[in-house]
DNA sequence: CGCGACAATATAAGGCGCTTATATAGCATG
DNA sequence: CATGCTATATAAGCGCCTTATATTGTCGCG
């Protein structure tokens, strides 16, 4: 424990990139929902409609990255346009039912080969990672705070 | 704490994924070495030369796949062909120094952010982070066993 | 020694996902 | 109502992945 203690903050980096890459190559299902539409997806699903150039930002790609992407969602069915009456330019993307099944279904699916790994652990190890858990939703929101130097509320 | 730790294996799936995003989006620089070319340095630093097909198994990606790679880090100058003697079929690859160097400057980049970021934690949550390591790295080390049912050893 | 079977890699064709640069359409203001 | 700004779309191009197929080297066998 001591050691790892010491050294560990010179370990997290190397080992967040090998748990990513755990995650998004052996974790996920990649044949129906890429990286960038399961994030836009779950964005949408949990953060409302949203225009283009939010999401964008959002998700840290170019605008013209999510029009391909929102015209590829909206040829199969995840996701609708709607027009903003009171601004004829904008474009609201909202999710669909089809588009929420999917995504449910993809956690799902995430989640049963995760907790096949975490039932390789012991105990104490489990305890650990559960233990960790507040503090990297509280690192996720610092992340997302410093990259919004103003609140783009809907 | 109660709280959290009470549904935390619910929601350790969608925190892992969300992690990633910020980890691969946010934490890394795509802009000179993709996802599976770092991760591929990566394994060839750490574990020496490797075959092609070796490669293309334990990066999840397909032969044809690993074949473009290789040519283009080849062409990048960062891995290195070297043909078997004992095997004319086969196509060792190996990491150059050119690759090292920008694989060390890569790990740096994403360990100054991570760094930042760590820094907005509290010393406690921090400290549950680094307590969580050792889990981390044995679940690696199950997920990579749990897909290589004969070892591939070079 | 030559011939088929197999193993390792390469090539071809196609689609997604990303980029930069540029075009279009609606809004707002003088 | 012309100008400029904002939101989105289009164009061109490359990286990266896929499946299907071709090439090349090795090996065993008669």
């Amino acid at each position: 424990m001591d050691i790892d203690r010491l050294q560990g903050r010179e370990d997290v980096a190397e080992l967040l990139e090998q748990l990513s890459v755990l995650t998004l190559r052996h974790l996920t299902d990649h044949r129906e929902l890429s990286f960038t539409a399961a994030a836009t997806l779950a964005r949408l699903d949990r953060a409302g409609p949203a225009r283009l150039t939010a999401l964008a930002a959002a998700e840290g790609v170019t605008q013209p990255s999510m029009t391909q992407l929102v015209q590829r969602l909206e040829r199969q069915g995840l996701v609708t346009r709607v027009s903003d009456p009171d601004d004829g330019r904008v474009a609201l993307i909202a999710v669909t039912d089809e588009g929420r099944a999917l995504l449910a279904a993809h956690k799902q699916a995430r989640r049963d080969r995760l907790t096949d790994l975490l039932a390789t652990l012991s105990e104490a190890q489990a305890a650990s990672l559960i233990a960790a858990l507040p503090a990297v939703r509280q690192l996720l929101r610092n992340a997302a705070r410093s990259r919004t130097p103003s609140g783009t509320t809907s």
